[in-house]
DNA sequence: GCTTTCATGCGAACC
DNA sequence: GCATGAAAGC
């Protein structure tokens, strides 16, 4: 593999470093040629942990490497993300922490369901949800949960602590773990238990963490328990961190060599993707923020250009830059490679106005995740129902899906027929056992237990086929649907599924990793759904990507920086990283605007703006 | 009369 | 996609 010296110089190294890789620097490349060089020198793959960011970005490293090392697939089980790792580590050790296993992994829509019963049980207003999930979910990721809820005691007029205890006990009950219990377990079986922790230290030879910019402290003590005294290689840009706001620290970067005493710093500063002029400007922005690794960035491309374009309405930004893109199409530049990249998700409605009515076909990343979408939900809650007869949020969808004439009185009805310990559908299954439930009803019950239980020992792609067929599933989907194409879009997803879940050889193998997946939103189902557009997408949502043509809009105070994000220098320095991000997606020509009014409101251009062209 | 279903309006930050 | 209230069904 071809490596540039500064590459080179980072793989090569013994012992433990970190390398600060710049945005288009070939981060993952030499990631991997590190990996293929250890392999070389004799460690065993399958020893050898590579923490990566997402699923799809351990699958891309697993494929590289295949090609790199002529080695199977299957001979690098610990290239994964943290949560895949650790649930790995987690699962063999169910019974020591008191869980049976199977272990099931809650997914938000599980969690959600959980939380809103017990935010019922205390008479909490629902509007409240988002706000105790995310708390919940910051207080494991911070490690310490009673340290957390020290400084945020209360959400509203509410103890965190009650509500938080609750939902612990709520989930273990349930023998199952959310996606932030899986890191804070499996830290908690690792400092407790030296014995376990020795097996895995001595087991893994080598650990590498990508991204490690965005690592939260939870995850830098899993790290450092897995650790012990092998070598550790990280790979990351503290420049681009834009994950603060869900408790990623980028300290643990920038004090790297306080905390790991004789590991070496690499950079690698060429960008081989964008061209100089987008690379210094991008330097010149950075430069603003007080709190960074110094790193001279550069590239040896030229021709690329910068231009700024400042308008009323979003309305008129959104035809400038449809106009812009019709002038560089005509110039050979297909619309596949521009995005245009906006802060949050609600200033998209004007551009995608403006490309429909201009007929430029255009996808929209970071949409829903494809383990979110109804029709999915649909049918994995009746997979998980199948296995997991505890899964009370399961059933409860499944029960009137489709339409039995099963409401929530008889729900709760059904409920006052649970076994002690035993959940909803146990209630169901004594209700039909006693006949005590009028013709319809019962009748309605029994298929819907019959299909449960034939689907229990079926191969995961033929069970999703009975459900679908047995439950007429796609005139379910049809009546639902809004549109016919929005039908035919659903009906495709099902059947992508159906794919997806061929690869499993039974239900539970399967149901594991549709629930770690869930994380990578980018999906591959809307990606082939339409591939030959323009993209639209959140500046968060483009991390890692990049395009010919970019293009960030409303690049305006309130918004980029986030009005939410502009009490702290803190925050304003992760919102000038964000727009760094941005700008580091483009490799030839890079557009930023900003509109005077916008839904509703008047505000000043972009400091961010102003302090790139200040020079 | 109780329960479910259907129709309508409103609002959503970043993962 | 959810909360709300009116209409339909048992």
């Amino acid at each position: 593999m071809e490596l540039s010296e500064q590459q080179r110089a980072a793989v090569e190294h013994t012992g433990s470093a970190l390398v600060v890789a710049g945005a288009g620097s070939g981060k993952t490349r030499a990631l991997t040629a590190k990996i293929a060089h250890l392999i070389d020198k004799g460690y065993p793959p399958e020893r050898i942990l590579a923490i990566t960011f997402t699923n799809k970005a351990a699958d891309e490293m697993k494929r590289r490497l295949m090609a790199l090392t002529g080695l199977e697939m299957a001979r690098f089980p610990w290239v994964r993300t943290y949560h895949s790792a650790c649930y790995q580590i987690l699962r063999r050790h169910a019974r020591l922490l008191g869980f049976a296993e199977p272990i099931q992994i809650y997914t938000v829509y599980h969690q959600q369901k959980l939380i809103s019963e017990i935010l019922i049980a205390f008479n909490i207003d629902k509007k409240y949800l988002h706000a105790i999930r995310a708390a919940i979910s910051n207080a494991k990721n911070s490690g310490s949960p009673a340290a957390y809820f020290d400084t945020c005691k209360r959400i509203g007029p509410f103890r965190l602590e009650d509500i938080y205890d609750r939902y612990e006990s709520a989930l273990f009950e349930k023998n199952a773990v959310d996606f932030d219990n899986i890191l804070m377990l499996t830290r908690n079986l690792l400092r407790d238990h030296a014995d376990i922790r020795d097996k895995y230290r001595s087991y893994f030879s080598y650990i590498l963490v990508d991204e490690y910019q965005d690592s939260n402290d939870l995850q830098e003590e899993l790290t450092r328990l897995l650790l012990g005294n092998g070598n550790l290689f990280c790979v990351g840009d503290d420049w681009q961190a834009i994950y603060g706001f869900r408790g990623s620290n980028v300290n643990h970067f920038l004090n790297f060599n306080d905390n790991f005493e004789n590991a070496k710093i690499f950079r690698m500063e060429r960008n081989f993707r964008s061209a100089d002029e987008i690379v210094s400007t991008a330097n010149q922005l950075i430069r603003h923020n007080r709190h960074r690794m110094d790193k001279a960035c550069f590239s040896n491309k030229t021709g690329g250009g910068i231009e700024i374009g400042e308008f009323f309405s979003d309305a008129e930004e959104a035809e400038w830059v449809v106009d812009q893109m019709i002038r560089l199409n005509r110039q050979g530049i297909g619309f596949d490679r521009m995005g245009i990249l906006y802060r949050t998700k609600f200033c998209s409605l004007p551009f995608e106005q403006a490309l429909r009515s201009a007929g430029i076909p255009y996808r929209m990343l970071g949409d829903r995740g494809f383990f979110e979408r109804k029709e999915i939900l649909d049918i994995n809650c009746y997979l998980a129902a199948a296995v997991f007869e505890k899964d009370d949020a399961s059933f409860e969808r499944i029960i009137n899906t489709p339409k039995r004439g099963i409401g929530p009185k008889m729900i709760e009805n059904l409920n006052r027929c649970r076994i002690e310990g035993g959940g909803l559908q146990g209630g169901v299954r004594r209700a039909v056992a006693e006949k005590i439930l009028k013709p319809k009803i019962h009748g309605a019950l029994v298929t819907l237990l019959s299909l449960v239980d034939d689907i229990a020992d079926m191969k995961p792609d033929q069970a999703i086929r009975t459900i679908v067929d047995r439950i007429d599933y796609y005139d379910h989907l049809h009546a639902y649907s809004k549109t016919e194409g929005d039908y035919t879009a659903r009906r495709e997803n099902i059947e992508q599924l159906i794919f997806a879940a061929s690869k499993y050889e039974n239900l539970l193998e399967y149901i594991e990793d549709a629930a770690l997946i869930r994380e990578d939103k980018a999906d591959e189902a809307s990606e082939e759904a339409a591939v030959g557009g323009a993209s639209l997408s959140t500046i968060h949502a483009s991390k890692g990507l990049e395009y010919h043509v970019v293009f960030v809009v409303g690049c305006e105070e309130n918004l980029l920086p986030h009005w939410k994000s502009m009490e702290s220098e803190e925050e304003l320095q992760e919102e000038r990283r964000l727009m760094y991000v941005a700008m580091t997606r483009a490799e030839k020509f890079l557009f930023l605007s900003s509109a005077a009014y916008r839904k509703g409101q008047y505000n000043p251009r972009s400091r961010f703006i102003e302090e790139i062209s200040a020079a």
